[in-house]
DNA sequence: ACCTATAATGCAAACGATTGCATTATGTTA
DNA sequence: TAACATAATGCAATCGTTTGCATTATAGGT
């Protein structure tokens, strides 16, 4: 039931349990201790099971050796990127010793005390929440925690991780007009949050790259996508687009849906690319091509920024660092050059 | 930097720190003391900001407050299931004022390592590894820690959630009999975890409790859904099943994959209903019917076991509490009665 | 005024580790 | 063999809280 305590092994050593606290956990002093002794002690340990008691050690030294992570269960439940970011902050975390908390963004009053009465030092918030950005913020000045966010801007004292949302949508116009598409639509939200505003942004700047005209008509930003899709395929032939960018892979579902239900062939009669590689772009009935970014590299550099390890590639200057992002093809786009589906 | 102490408190309402001890967090001293010091107390608190220190507390009282949370990266990655797992643990462990802590399975050794020098003595275990499962228990049971698993059969000493798979997918053959189908196919995958091999007996028993034949060719079990769904649908016309149930969501997707994709009415010529009511089960093109199992129930339950709370009803033969399910109608099943989708 | 019962508060030892400094053991050199 | 440098080890305080028990304050009854 109870653990041994180094004291035990320094009874059955017959030395201070500050020579069993030396060689056990190597530090500066660790050198300091006899070969012969420390191969004693290090058996004695193995022996009888020790396991270092973290909590008391962290009484002690103040390293409580975690990391928490806030995030919103309402989007946590349907948005699955989060588990790929959630599996590169527990990987790097793994490899920088340090344990992963998770605490829910909607109960931040009672999360926030957790953390303060764990004595957690480190904090990665995942959000689309903005209201509660500069709350948190507040908070962590305050304590001098080291918070980092996803999924958005940075802040004057912390930074945050995200994909290069304009540069990647961009690319997805690239492709397009690669394959021949001039008429290219975007179908989007109102833009309540940056990544909306970002790929937006970077849709325009796409557009302008090839040399192709962003014709208003052929771009919705509405709340109601079936809507946003009905209205751009109704337009006259002429105008009507032969591809769309879609802010993300859901509403590209959605595209793809209208177009087989409505009797349309897909990808020929409108073409369709995503953004974000969730699981569902591979099992829609024609897989969509889509830009994926890496969630997992947001994740490490997460922890690596929680951990005050700067990256080697520096912030943009609203103070987020980028992560990389690919083209996956799959069967969403019709190659108008090659009259085929890649 | 330095957050105040019970100690600081003590000094400044000139009393010894064990009194403010007892005021601070009611326990069976608490009534002891004047009711004058207790608020005189509590108002120096909240004027120095004082938060209590838990690392202290534990080291002390060996209570951490932690649930550990073990789970699958890769599994966690693609199923989306985990984040309702998930977001019932992390609300009922704010209930009982626990927070969780999660490691990954990959790395069992380390994790346990981990769990153990925090001397955390809860862990959920969800997996559907069965492989890990007795080296966890071997490990729990010589630790004294209550494990429970998600996912599984129970153990002699450690109880299971689950959805009552069985149930649920002879559920799934009475809503198809119901609705005029009477060849009725599953498609499913090689019987290497519990689950699957529940569903399967589900399947027949629902076909027996209606009195269906439950013909062996419209029973596919394979890795290549693909190719299962081929051969099923290559049957001559009389013995082809009108509807399918199928394993899980996903594959329903590849079922009306295989349906959109080679020219069939969906879901007239076809119907398949899924299981678990995954995200991709309202974003396909034809909105898939399927079982939804209560995962935040299965989250709760999970806590409440790891807090040795038995909940009122009992669990079954296998040492496994059941959640509810509820069936879903979207637009993945004709009805050959009123010839509609629902 | 004195005794007693009870209500408030204080003492001091834990919990298990860490760490600056003091002490003792060992080896080297004159 | 004395003197000294250095390598090993030990002492004891500390981290912030909890808790069994001892002590002191207050009230009530003779």
């Amino acid at each position: 039931m109870k653990l041994p305590t180094i004291k035990d092994i320094a009874a059955e050593a017959s030395v201070n349990s500050c020579v069993v606290s030396h060689v056990l956990h190597a530090d500066a002093y660790a050198a300091r201790v006899r070969p012969e002794t420390r191969k004693r002690i290090l058996a004695i340990a193995e022996k009888i099971g020790y396991r270092r008691n973290l909590l008391a050690s962290a009484t002690r030294t103040g390293q409580v050796s975690t990391i928490a992570v806030i995030l919103n269960l309402m989007q946590y439940q349907t948005m699955s990127n989060f588990n790929q970011i959630m599996t590169g902050i527990m990987l790097e975390s793994s490899a920088h010793r340090q344990s992963v908390k998770i605490f829910p963004e909607e109960e931040l009053e009672n999360s926030f005390r957790q953390i303060m009465e764990n004595r957690i030092d480190k904090i990665i918030m995942i959000s689309v929440d903005s209201d509660l950005r500069e709350r948190v913020a507040a908070m962590a000045e305050q304590n001098a925690v080291q918070l980092v966010y996803a999924y958005e801007h940075g802040h004057r004292s912390f930074p945050a991780v995200n994909a290069d949302n304009a540069e990647m949508t961009a690319r997805a116009v690239h492709y397009l007009a690669d394959r021949g598409h001039s008429r290219i639509g975007l179908i989007c939200v109102p833009h309540r949050h940056c990544y909306v505003t970002d790929r937006h942004a970077g849709y325009l700047r796409g557009m302008e790259e090839c040399g192709l005209a962003a014709d208003p008509c052929r771009i919705c930003c509405s709340d109601d996508i079936g809507q946003s899709i009905g209205r751009i395929m109704a337009l006259p032939a002429r105008r009507r687009p032969t591809a769309l960018v879609a802010l993300s892979d859901s509403v590209a579902a959605k595209v793809q849906a209208y177009a087989l239900r409505n009797g349309l062939r897909f990808p020929d009669d409108i073409s369709v690319i995503g953004i974000g590689d969730s699981p569902i772009a591979g099992l829609l009935p024609y897989p969509l091509t889509t830009m994926r970014e890496s969630l997992q590299e947001t994740g490490q550099l997460l922890v690596r920024l929680a951990m005050k390890e700067p990256p080697a590639v520096p912030p943009d200057e609203y103070n987020v660092y980028h992560t990389h992002a690919a083209l996956v093809e799959r069967e969403s786009v019709y190659n108008r050059k090659t009259r085929g589906r890649k």
